[in-house]
DNA sequence: TACACCATGTAGAGCGCTCTAAATGTAGCG
DNA sequence: CGCTACATTTAGAGCGCTCTACATGGTGTA
């Protein structure tokens, strides 16, 4: 009997090597077997799974990925999983990945641009396939930086290169929505709560401006956040005016909430003496004690769309931008009902306004 | 001039020997430097990190991989991440993980074992150095198999074998606490829904089971689930029952919720009529308008504690398991409320139970 | 029967990095 | 001044797989 040839008697997993041998046949051929290559005689084949079975092989990744140059794993940065909207999305992008093969290496950046670009950095190290960054704080200039080196696909950015595709909602449109619904409602003092420096806090911000001047009336936007805090920071001022708005339009469900946990122990009442708007249509919005009225955004369809429009720049190499923006819906609740008719509303006189 | 050796024009990634040329060293230097090795004098590090910068080098970590058998990075199986309980228990991980230096691929499970296990097979692809499986749903055989591969740790899970860690909270201690909290506001008759086939929906069960019991209590448990829909059909059963109970111990909040949802639909009120308790304080039950009383577990505590523990099993290459076991603590809030003083709360006659 | 062809297989050169063994340089010391 | 000890560097053999180029063995066809 023969020495093994191996250098230790250290018992690491079994290689392509171990299976060709014990199948008889040569490592190449072991090889076109697992990357399902059709011209392979059956027999040839089964005699090859068969060994492998028996010794419990395992491609390694990290070898055929060097030996490839490319490993059928995406990198996707997001914020927060804690966040219903970023949790959603990422359920879209994972089952779209699974059923295209893809692999996905996750990191998060806490909305903090340094961290989200340490992220990015180690995906770069993985030469992953391509990387999804879902509201990304990084610069744009270094967003292109990026997308030079490694397919790229952004959400709730609008940035405009050619090589950077982009996935999102029209934010303009919903909050066009909220507004418009707000006024058939009779409501004529609409405020709006923003989303402080959440990315697509601006655009919705900006609509809700554009809506409000286009029904002539006047916007008035409070600083908020994208959490429970902002909306009860906001809502603390709120309570402090002299004129209180009859609506409020709130960033998202989570600030919603936050302001109408504050107004509501400052004895407001929803909808009876004010009606509020959220954003998300989180599940916590729809369940019953809450019911409230909000924006569907279509997450899991926003990250599946990410991931077949990446997949496709990775396969074509496609050099120009793709750009999908998908409707949000109004989903009308409980947190919302029409004026009672009144004499005329006189609408509120002219006032500082900050945004 | 001489032609580059290389065989393509193909513009591709630097390698440590560009950064080795440029810097007029040796590629093994080279690599002494990026690993952070001490022996190498400050002006050649220099020199090399100055080639490196000017060459916008990035080591390639597939190649690292292959060469040293180990790639600083565990492989995290998670059943969801809508779930509240599993995105905190991932921020935990990921902190930690982060602080160790190390990266995370991830996967989930969506609660069907044979997709857990294609999850995890593609982890071992990869060689992860670690995986931790958050209430995993594989068999106990099964989990065995894959720990003899790769250092594991499971949460939610109360397997014993020496290749195993495990980190759990107390799920007996918990429903203990929610029972004679509830004894001590008055309550006798005290209903569980439980989590189905969810992996602590036994234990927590159990220990209701028995606390009940030690208090001379007849214990009473109907199906639920994971989520609202669990609570919600759960909720049907009791509004047909003769005699309901005087309070509930579901599962989690979010089968709390959906109870509370269906049974306030059938009239009743709580706290008044009836007084419910969940499980996980989510951030949803905090919230004013559903101000939940629920059990806390310390979910982001779990992640740290699983990393941590899974590198020091890494790191040390220990052989046998180490189990830890997290107290949770009541949150009394506002669903919950003390029985009124009667002549003598008659205890119910013994019932048909379930389990 | 000869030959082009196509379906199967195989050899062997990498992929970019780590790691061991050995070379080189430099002090310190008797 | 010769030698040892220690600090730096480097050469070179892999790590396990893919992929190109080429070998082999029928088949179909003229």
């Amino acid at each position: 009997m023969v020495a093994r040839p191996k250098k230790r008697v250290k018992r690491s997993a079994p290689t392509m090597e171990d299976v060709a041998k014990l199948a008889g046949v040569s490592r190449a051929l072991v090889s076109l077997v697992f990357r399902g290559e059709p011209h392979v005689s059956t027999e040839r084949r089964e005699r090859v799974l068969n060994a492998a079975a028996e010794l419990n092989y395992r491609p390694n990744a990290a070898a055929r990925a060097l030996a490839s140059h490319t490993n059928k794993t995406l990198g996707i940065m997001l914020q927060d999983l804690h966040d219903a909207y970023f949790a959603e999305v990422f359920e879209g992008i994972a089952v779209e990945a699974d059923s295209h093969g893809y692999r996905l290496l996750i990191g998060t950046g806490g909305r903090r641009p340094e961290d989200e670009e340490r992220t990015v950095e180690s995906f770069l190290e993985y030469r992953v396939d391509g990387v999804i960054l879902v509201s990304s704080m990084i610069d744009d200039s270094k967003l292109v930086g990026i997308s030079q080196q490694v397919p790229t696909l952004v959400t709730g950015n609008y940035i405009r290169v050619p090589s950077i595709d982009t996935v999102n909602a029209d934010n303009q449109r919903g909050a066009e929505l909220v507004v418009n619904y707000l006024f058939e409602l009779g409501h004529r003092r609409i405020l709006h709560i923003d989303g402080g420096v959440e990315l697509s806090s601006r655009p919705r911000s900006a609509a809700y401006w554009h809506a409000m001047e286009a029904l002539g009336l006047t916007p008035h936007v409070i600083m908020g956040g994208y959490a429970e805090k902002g909306g009860a920071d906001a809502a603390e001022s709120i309570l402090k005016m002299r004129r209180r708005p009859t609506a409020v339009f709130a960033f998202n469900d989570r600030v919603a909430l936050g302001a109408m946990d504050r107004l509501e122990q400052g004895g407001i009442t929803f909808p009876n003496e004010m009606s509020i708007v959220g954003y998300d249509n989180t599940l916590v919005s729809s369940l019953h004690p809450i019911n409230l009225t909000t924006v569907n955004q279509p997450r899991e369809e926003m990250g599946r769309l990410a991931v077949g429009t990446l997949i496709d720049r990775i396969d074509s190499h496609r050099q120009s931008a793709v750009h999908h923006t998908l409707q949000p819906t109004l989903i009308p609740r409980g947190t919302t009902r029409r004026i009672p008719v009144r004499s005329k509303t006189k609408q509120g006189s002219p006032r500082i306004t900050t945004v």
